[in-house]
DNA sequence: GTGGCTTATGTAACCGGTTACATCACGAGG
DNA sequence: CCTCGTGATGTAACCGGTTACATAAGCCAC
């Protein structure tokens, strides 16, 4: 193993001062073009590669963004992985990533990572934190952008979001507007170990539109459970099956709505013919099978996400931003209207 | 903004210097419980965290590990990724990833990333290196673990591949064994930007089955283009309006099969009934559309690849170890046994 | 009481860059 | 010829940890 090249040895192989290699290597102006070209040759001659801890710790920064995210557990996290990228790729930044399977993961990291000296911004993707978690990373001494997390808790902190609410009366006006009454809801547990609250308000904008045309949410359409293709089968298996059965499902994710296709299959529904259904997200696998869906605008979440973290990074503004999303309306096969000779409540 | 605290502060504060808070901190036995309970009383009066960029400065090792790979444009990735972030996540080394979405990005990082004292050891994963970039992987100071890479060139990294021949032979095999005789291949172009192989491997295992099968792989029959899931409906299209058309199509990706399956839609042809197809991957939405397929093990690719890493790291052995993983056959819902009555060559 | 041994703690060098400030060389102006 | 100004380069401190080595303290045995 051959000693490290350092700076020094560059210097004086050069017959020149540290300080004018770093600065023959930074690109300062003030240096001699002749100087410059030494320097680069014997940086070349040598291979000389700087140290880049030894860089982070002379300037005080990481030239990090850490990104805290279940970015498997939850297919939209990629793509809005993604858009962090786009932005960050043409930074000086890496890109450090925390995946995050467990609320206990989840807690270790908020709890450790963003105190330590550790990284110039963090991103926090689709995680509500614990209360007593919030505190500590408003205080934070680096930034922090909060991409798709609710929490009112959050208040004080920058952050992009989709509107949930929008989003779900979005789903259901489509359906209302379909002709149908009879309009059934599938999606996670209000309560869950994440405190995910999309469900909760994808539900609530579910109602919001029922109300809006005079109808109420039956409980009787309503089943919740844990998130998952096969245990939104179940539930719509439970909910198809009973004599006054809804006519559409409105499913709080394409995960879950891929699972209500099934069920109806299994039911012998057709769809549409039989039941219309709308999913949220649009996910890769909603378009192979052409689900009608509610649009997220992922990508663009992740984009609008790293880009106010550079910008807190380079004013420390303490301005907090907040940037909300549109959801849209993705018609595909899945929903038609209303049919005569079905159940009506 | 306060001055931040450093380890000299506390030392100052507890009366003690800073090797003792250095060791009190990193476990170090030869420290009294009542001096360590003092300066761990102290850390946190001051709130202090150690910087990171320091400890690695000093320590001479990043704690880092980096992995190249393009994460989004090929499904599979993410599920690579996964495996390598279960190994991470319980070791003490940070994940940095660079994304690469075109050519030139993946050979900037090459040329940049493993040369600079940046990282402890960098994974590779499903990306081909330039031949030139070659030898200054295999140079290269750091370890580096390849991941899905079957350039032949690589020789002296270890690395860690499926076996695609044989994941093309199954396929193909599975085909004949159902009584297929006419089989089409749908795949990437051999020559592509990147330089991937599997079609071009997935397509010798093929042929293989058909020649130890007595038959010969008709050109009429295989259809190369870009990848993508249009790009294999059309290529599909073209072969199923063919008078004397297959019977089954083995597509060199899920992505493809999909395509392949919505040709079969479009053209009126039911399938499994009409045409079998098989794809390769086993992606998720695989699963969600009942595509009989070939499984590759990717979680276990990641994991495998970043325990070998991490094993180099420790040992820095130079005896390059290499791991094949078997593919699986998945037989799901578009493979059926060939029918009477189908065109026969 | 003193030598010897063990163990906890302190001192200071070191990791390898960056950069404020000092210095030096050189040409212009008086 | 001397002084001053300008711009290139050098010196050395600094970032904030770790750790080899030195030192001090405590204990035991003789």
């Amino acid at each position: 193993m051959p000693k490290t090249v350092t700076i020094r040895d560059v210097a004086r192989s050069a017959g020149v001062s540290v300080a004018t290699v770093s600065r023959a290597l930074n690109g300062s102006e003030s240096v001699t073009e002749a100087t410059r070209k030494r320097v680069l040759q014997v940086v070349d001659e040598l291979q000389f590669t700087p140290s880049i801890s030894a860089r982070r710790l002379s300037l005080g920064r990481t030239m990090t963004i850490t990104v805290v995210t279940s970015f498997l557990t939850r297919p939209q996290a990629v793509e809005r992985l993604r858009g962090v990228d786009a932005v960050l790729s043409d930074s000086e930044f890496d890109l450090v990533i925390y995946n995050v399977e467990t609320v206990e993961k989840r807690d270790q990291y908020l709890r450790s990572l963003p105190l330590a000296k550790r990284t110039d911004g963090m991103l926090l993707i689709s995680l509500p934190p614990r209360r007593e978690d919030v505190a500590r990373l408003a205080t934070a001494t680096v930034p922090i952008v909060v991409i798709d997390v609710h929490a009112s808790t959050l208040g004080v902190l920058p952050r992009v979001m989709g509107d949930d609410i929008a989003g779900g009366e979005l789903a259901a006006r489509h359906l209302l507007e379909l002709g149908h009454r009879q309009i059934g809801y599938i999606g996670d547990a209000f309560d869950n170990p994440f405190g995910f609250t999309s469900s909760r308000d994808r539900f609530a904008g579910y109602e919001r539109a029922l109300t809006s045309a005079g109808l109420t949410a039956r409980p009787e359409w309503v089943a919740l459970g844990a998130h998952g293709r096969y245990e939104a089968r179940e539930l719509a298996c439970r909910l198809l099956s009973e004599p006054n059965r809804p006519t559409a499902i409105f499913a709080a994710s394409d995960t879950q709505a891929l699972g209500v296709i099934a069920a109806a299959h299994e039911i012998g529904l057709d769809v549409p013919g039989d039941l219309s259904i709308v999913g949220y997200d649009d996910i890769e696998a909603a378009e192979y099978v052409g689900l009608t869906t509610i649009r997220q605008r992922l990508f663009e979440s992740g984009r609008l996400g790293a880009q106010l973290l550079l910008k807190e990074i380079a004013l420390r503004s303490d301005v907090p931003i907040s940037t909300d999303l549109a959801p849209d309306l993705v018609i595909r096969a899945t929903s038609a209207p209303m049919r005569e000779g079905l159940p009506t409540g």
